[in-house]
RNA sequence: GCCCGGGUGGUGAAAUGGUAGACACGAGGGACUUAAAAUCCCUUGGUCCGUAAGGGCCGUGCGGGUUCAAGUCCCGCCCCGGGCACCA
């Protein structure tokens, strides 16, 4: 390998000729060449060798866009490789994979455009990815690499899918179970108590009761319907946003300020059928695991406000139509007076709440209803009648269906709302249908002859349609389409009436309610609108939900609302409280609804102010004419039990009496919802499930992969079907199959997992892979995930966890933010100028006064541009700086100016290279455009000035942006790579500053770390007396010798330096170690081995080409990744002697030199025993004289 | 509005309460060279005094405070970036 000459007496060298007539440090054959052996050797190939300890290092999962890398994406990879490195180098066995997030909207996109197929497109950009990443030398193990797109990896997530869709969640043991379990429980004790109110996130849907025998008497359907109030993935109607341009439906995250976070489409809220994940059962969970995290403090803040936890009570208020139960109470239901009153609705969106109610009346008939349900119910009538329907917007008493006939008891009340009646039946009878009543004496004293009028009036009717539903005791809508599928389980639901739920945290004001106020869409609106004010209340509600969400947001300070007639008796006091409709008051959160306490809450202050509604005083020393008192440390000053307590006491005390009167409990809310989990779209994980009977069941095992189907077209199907339903037999035996498909956050929320046994094929990775790598050690990127991907991330290894699939419940025990490396944009000013008056008639151009004297702008009709009258028209121009010129130019009359940003590569040193920008225009607007600089003007070319005296140049203004390609200010790795090597990017990125910081990217600098490595790279090939030349034939030499002091001191202190900075993650720091060290080490002339070698270990983490390099120039055979981490020796950092600074009153004015090994009072004596101290102490004695060892003196005078 | 970060030279940035500006870019000067590249050396926060050697004062967003000593700790503001937002 080498040859052994003597070189002088005492200096022996190694000489080592490996390149002949290569000078200097050559990145290019060195970086591929090591690339190649790394390939070719499976360099960082890593096995489950359990018997070393693991150390996982991982990067979030990129989603590789056509746009390619940019010098910002490899910021966090190149920061996560170096970890990885050193923790190779300390004996570590380390998994640092890389793999794609390769499904997306992007790849469709492009897809539905060229009709290319998505795979195809994606494989494009992969191997583009591939070829980028692999140009920068990481360590990853390719043979591990995963692709959510790849149906071997996909098959796992559906998998996973089918696990969830295969799971309750039992509140009691707080962890997700197997749903044959709870089956069991339902057999044995059925559905009670706590088990009946199940919050299912977005849908909030109360479960009535059942015992074990009603739900073994319980079909098939029936039992399955009820299930998906339970499991974790579960179908129902929900509110979506849905985003029309998308064409799709997204996630909470994925919604920004009213508009889809990607592409910026407006989105609304739509009530959908829709696949979701229960994350809602794990809000708990999710918030107190943060607290066992090393987590950056700002993402586990982002996930504690995105969790949204508050503690508080529900509060009942029943509700007293004052109008609608006038005297004596007429026969009622359970629900109340008014309940048909709350027949009529004013709308269709309300249609599953409708069937709650229809069920509730079902169940709590009255004793005519039932008594004539008794007679004319299966066959009876010879015709099949139903009971409490729901037709369009009305629910009915009985209706045949076929026969389009009504059927109505009337009660006592509808005397009193006999106008109501009739408007009803007139509007039942425009659909179609025949409304005939009954009196409910009549029904009582001769059911029978009731229901031979009810036969006569069937057999005189003709067929309108055939009766096809089998169920029998279903409910369906005779006017379908207004809210699509099924619609809700066939159980007892939540009536409807009697009452309004409100969720407040401070349950110690509710002496201070002075009206509740629900959300425009609260289901109770309509029903508690009384006649005389429901036309204001529609008005209202309808403008409210035109309103777009946006809209909303935006006049956050405009106070609007409407009285809905309606009122409520207080739980504590029985006084009649109001109920309003505001908006306000957020329907997705909570109740819909809030007891208003104007004089404990602002908004609720602002509310009452603005319609003149009484404020309470709540708390001692509030003035509440000014502002509501949200003070938590207040005394509260109310009347009556809670008088003189403080809050935190009223707000226990006041749930206390609440859950005595039964009028409410205690209760934790949570802002999280549940997340929608169907796309519908095609190039995602098609979701598992089939249709029997309209209900979803899951694929078996043996059926997946189900593979991504082909189809014709990317598009919806012409009815609006997701592109799925277009491919030819969708179906599994013959029922149909899901067409949604997952999003993009599914693959993602468990890859970690499957990195550990990437090809597993029995399982999404085995028990002895799982146990050994554990949880992600440490994970590396981009804050902007702070509330999606790692909230999903969290919420899957935890129910992996319950379901007992994995041991840990946290997926990444540390997470380090990469901050964005911005890009810097150059932007001109482009625009008209309006040509004058005097312009257009004399054609003698445009006369400029400036600071020295007139310029004339457009002084040559060769300029000028000319309509077909012959008058010059408006002239484009291109200027810049803008400001500058306007100084100059301020008679010029603009139109349409704005910036826009010019492709950097046009711009050098902050000029733009006119000629370069003007042929990338061609043919575009503004391609004839006259270019103004500074003081003067150009015309296509500098060359052409007409102001040879002034600034020709147009000089660009530099703005700090987000780098994208449409902003034109993109820097591409490749082009570093190209000039300066992978090793100088890597350093140069790590230079730039604190990983977690975002900083703009400037190119410039770049050659600071460049020299660096050509002064290491030189240490080794000293040209004898001349430093920092190389030899010319690039033979390593180096010295033998032992280390001086100096040497070592210079060697330690970067070890010790550089190990500790990687712990911390503090690259900029480490390489500036580097710099010193290499500076240092030039200036001694030092060649040693003893002392570069081990440098060369510390280096290859952050350089790993040039390191191993000079490795096997040093004679190693062996990768310099597996070389041990040098270790650091503290003897060698003693210092004999101290500077210390001496200092008067804390400011620093000598420097004095005092061996370490002198006490504080040595050192105190001999510093005052100092001429120059004398000098500056003027005689005086000091008040006070404090000696820090090794730091520092300071003499108070 | 609330919750996180952050504010230091021309620029990117360093700094366990203890010499503010390490390291690097840029700029200026110099050496080597026919020249360029490369390399090396010097200067580079502001300002004032001095021919010079040298010295003084001011300086980490602003105003206070604690301390022998504050970029760092405390209080009150201002500005920038990010997250959440009529969340009851």
């Amino acid at each position: 390998m080498g040859r052994k000459c003597r070189v002088g007496p005492w200096l022996t060298l190694y000489i080592c000729r490996l390149y002949k007539n290569t000078m200097q440090y050559e990145h290019k054959s060195i970086e591929a060449k090591w690339q190649g052996k790394w390939k070719a050797e499976g360099t960082y190939r890593v096995t489950n060798d359990t018997a070393r300890p693991k150390y996982y290092v991982l990067d979030m999962f990129p989603y590789p866009s056509g746009a390619g890398l940019h010098v910002g994406h490899p910021l966090g990879y190149i920061a996560s490789d170096i970890v990885a490195r050193y923790k190779r180098h300390s004996g570590f066995n380390v998994l640092h994979p890389m793999g794609y997030d390769s499904f997306g909207l992007p790849a469709e996109q492009y897809a539905i455009q060229t009709g290319q197929h998505p795979a195809k497109t994606t494989e494009i950009n992969l191997a583009r990815y591939r070829e980028q990443l692999d140009r920068i030398g990481f360590s990853f193990d390719w043979s591990r690499e995963v692709r959510t797109s790849d149906p071997a990896y996909y098959k796992w997530t559906q998998w996973i899918f089918l696990q969830l869709f295969d799971s309750w969640y039992d509140a009691t043991a707080d962890k997700a179970r197997p749903i044959s379990e709870l089956i069991a429980r339902f057999e044995a004790q059925g559905c009670t108590g706590q088990d009946a109110s199940v919050l299912t996130g977005d849908v909030e849907e109360f479960m009535g009761e059942f015992s074990a025998e009603e739900w073994r008497t319980f079909d098939e359907r029936t039992k399955q319907l009820i299930l998906q109030h339970f499991r974790l993935a579960y179908l129902s109607d929900a509110w979506v946003n849905w985003c029309p341009a998308l064409g799709t439906v997204l996630a909470n995250d994925e919604v920004k300020d009213g508009v889809s976070e990607r592409g910026g489409h407006p989105v609304e809220r739509k009530r959908m059928k829709q696949w979701s994940l229960r994350i809602t059962a794990y809000a708990q969970r999710l918030l107190d695991g943060l607290d066992t995290l090393d987590w950056s403090e700002s993402i586990k803040e982002a996930q504690r406000n995105w969790i949204g936890r508050s503690e508080g009570a529900l509060v009942r208020f029943a509700v007293k139509n004052m109008d609608l139960t006038p005297g004596p109470s007429p026969v009622e239901r359970g629900g109340g007076a008014s309940e048909h009153r709350f027949r009529e609705t004013t709308d269709g969106f309300l249609w599953s709440k409708l069937i709650e109610h229809a069920k509730s009346m079902r169940r709590n008939p009255t004793e005519a209803e039932d008594r004539l349900w008794h007679v004319i119910r299966g066959t009876a009538t010879g015709g099949r009648i139903r009971r409490q329907h729901i037709i369009d917007k009305f629910i009915v008493d009985f209706v045949s269906l076929p026969k389009q006939l009504v059927i109505e008891v009337d009660s006592d009340i509808h005397d009193l709302q006999q106008e109501q009646d009739a408007a009803r039946t007139l509007h039942l009878e425009q659909k179609g249908f025949k409304v005939i009543r009954f009196r409910n004496e009549e029904v009582l004293r001769d059911a029978e002859g009731v229901r031979h009028k009810i036969i006569q009036e069937l057999n005189a009717r003709p067929d309108f349609a055939t009766d096809d539903d089998t169920s029998e005791d279903g409910i369906s809508p005779l006017s379908p389409g207004e809210v699509p599928g099924e619609h809700s389980s066939p159980l007892p639901g939540r009536g409807v009436g009697g009452e309004v739920e409100v969720f407040t945290t401070r349950p110690d004001t509710l002496f201070g309610v002075s009206f509740l106020t629900l959300a425009p869409e609260h289901e109770l609106v309509p029903l508690l609108t009384t006649p005389e004010r429901k036309a204001e209340v529609e008005a209202y509600v309808n403008s409210a939900k035109n309103r777009s969400e946006r809209e909303r947001q935006a006049e956050v300070d405009k106070v609007s609302g409407v009285f809905t007639g309606s009122y409520a008796k207080h739980p504590f006091t029985g006084a009649d409280v109001p109920v309003w409709v505001g908006d306000y008051v957020l329907a997705g959160y909570g109740t819909g609804a809030v007891m208003a306490v104007p004089g404990g809450d602002q908004r609720d202050w602002r509310f009452a102010k603005h319609f003149g509604l009484p404020i309470i005083a709540v708390t001692e020393g509030a003035d509440i004419e000014k502002e509501a008192d949200e003070r938590k440390d207040a005394t509260i000053c109310s009347e009556g039990f809670l008088k003189g307590l403080k809050v935190p006491q009223a707000i226990t005390r006041a749930i206390q009496e609440l859950e005595k009167l039964g009028a409410g409990e205690g209760k934790i809310n949570f802002r999280l919802r549940d997340a929608a989990f169907g796309r519908q779209r095609y190039w995602g994980e098609p979701i598992p499930i089939y249709y029997k009977d309209g209900v979803p069941y899951p694929l078996p095992e043996s059926e997946l992969p189900l593979k991504l189907p082909e189809v014709d077209k990317f598009l919806p199907t012409e009815d609006g079907e997701p592109p799925l339903a277009r491919a030819a037999n969708w179906s599994y035996n013959g029922n149909p199959l899901e067409t949604t498909t997952m999003p993009g956050w599914a693959g993602s929320s468990w890859y970690f997992l499957r990195y550990m046994d990437p090809q597993n094929a029995e399982r999404f990775a085995s028990a002895e892979a799982l146990n050994y790598w554990q949880q992600v050690d440490l994970y590396v990127g981009g804050s902007e995930h702070a509330t999606g991907h790692l909230l999903y991330f969290r919420f899957w290894t935890k129910f992996l966890h319950d379901r007992g699939h994995i041991t840990f419940d946290e997926p990444a025990k540390k997470l380090v933010n990469q901050g964005m490396i911005q890009g810097v944009s150059q932007r001109v000013t482009v625009g008209y100028v309006d040509l004058d008056h005097q312009v257009r008639q004399q054609r003698v151009g445009l006369r400029i006064p400036t600071e020295t004297g007139e310029f004339q702008l457009f002084n040559s009709e060769e300029y000028l541009k000319y309509s077909d009258d012959g008058t010059p028209v408006t002239q484009s121009v291109i200027m810049s700086p803008r400001s500058e010129i306007l100084k100059d130019f301020d008679s010029i009359n603009m139109v349409n100016f704005q910036e826009v940003n010019v492709p950097i590569e046009h711009v050098a040193d902050g000029v733009l290279d006119v000629s370069g920008y003007r042929d990338s225009l061609e043919g575009r607007k503004h391609a004839d455009a006259v270019f103004i600089a500074d003081g003067g003007f150009v015309w296509r070319d500098v060359s052409k000035c007409l102001s040879p005296n002034r600034t020709q140049s147009i000089r660009t203004e530099p703005v700090v942006e987000k780098m994208s390609k449409s902003k034109f200010n993109v820097v591409n790795p490749d082009d570093i790579i190209a000039k300066y090597g992978a090793d100088t990017l890597r350093l140069y990125e790590m230079f730039l500053g604190p990983l977690e910081q975002s900083k703009p990217w400037d190119t410039n600098g770049i050659e600071g770390t460049y020299r660096f490595l050509r002064k290491f790279w030189n240490l080794f090939h000293q040209e004898g007396a001349t430093p920092g030349q190389a030899r010319s034939d690039n033979a390593v030499v180096v010295s033998e010798e032992a280390p001086t002091k100096p040497e070592l001191k210079v060697l330690h202190a970067t070890l010790k330096k550089v190990t500790e900075d990687i712990e911390k993650m503090s690259f900029n720091t480490s390489v500036a170690q580097f710099m010193i060290a290499a500076n240092e080490l030039g200036s001694l002339k030092c060649n040693k081995r003893a002392v570069l070698e081990p440098l060369v270990v510390a280096l290859a983490p952050f350089a790993p080409h040039i390191a191993e390099e000079l490795w096997e120039k040093l004679g190693h055979a062996e990768s310099v990744t597996v070389a041990p981490w040098p270790q650091w020796d503290a003897q060698h950092l003693v210092e004999d002697n101290f500077s210390y600074p001496i200092s008067f009153n804390g400011k620093t004015r000598l420097m004095l030199e005092f061996p370490i090994a002198l006490s504080k009072e040595e050192v105190e004596a001999q510093v005052l025993a100092n001429p120059e101290v004398q000098a500056k102490l003027e005689g005086k004695a000091p008040k006070k004289v404090i000696v820090v060892p090794k730091r520092i003196v300071n003499i108070v005078v």
